[in-house]
DNA sequence: CCTATAATTCGACATGTGGCGAAATGACGG
DNA sequence: CCGTCATTTCGCCACATGTCGAATTATAGG
């Protein structure tokens, strides 16, 4: 029930909900994820952490960069099953269609070059 | 997406969801609910209707007894399908079967006589 | 080592939310 | 109509949460 709970409340928010759909079928660095969203980086650090808490997501690090992706089997079934009811309810609408448009942007970029440019920021 | 937040926030509350299984396979009366979840009027009241708003549930006023049950047909996929989700994730939980047992203890008190119990407390 | 830098943690603030009790609403029974 | 009573609405309070910027941590590369 706790962990459940820590599922709905992870996905009570529009910019994790975003961020977690933006993971669809490949990882991306933190610096990527604020890119897509336009949080200040302290924010979307907390956001990952949350879904990541709550087992929605897991990250991994490589060198300085952290990396998100969706939780894969070793997640409980719950979480899984949230993923799927989230991607099949949203991944059609506008607003996750044009953030998925924006990503492909972003991805074109090298991350090098986006972290610093959001260091002058 | 304004639809589906609606949903998410309304999952979002653990006597939301305990009031939502409550519902599951039957209709209650307000009242009952109130016994079940051990809160103000004024709290369910507000409780419930934001589950009716996320069209997770719906109300029938009978008389001056106002009836809640889950949505049904009518009421959109993604709505359903969170139903199904937070069924299968939670109807064997200690706590929800817990309330399931509580609730055919309150089943046999006569609305009418917990409703003034309630006035009185 | 020392600097630069990606990310997190911390501290502060505004806003949102769950809770209650009191007052209002609306429906039934005299 | 008028009182009774189930529920909702309103006003308020305590607390949780989203956000930012500053300070901190950890890592790569001179």
């Amino acid at each position: 029930m706790f962990a459940f709970m820590a599922i709905t409340r992870a996905l009570s928010d529009e910019n994790r909900i975003r961020a977690l759909l933006a993971l669809d079928g490949r990882e991306l660095c933190v610096c990527q994820i604020i890119e897509l969203l336009g949080l200040a980086p302290s924010t979307v650090s907390k956001h990952m952490s949350i879904l990541a808490s709550a087992r929605l997501v897991e990250g991994k690090q490589v060198g300085r960069w952290r990396y998100y992706r969706l939780a894969g089997d070793e997640a409980p079934d719950e979480a899984r099953e949230a993923i799927a009811w989230v991607s099949k309810s949203l991944s059609k609408t506008s607003k996750i269609q044009q953030d998925a448009k924006r990503l492909k942007e972003i991805l074109k970029i090298d991350p090098e070059v986006l972290c610093k440019a959001q260091h002058r920021a």
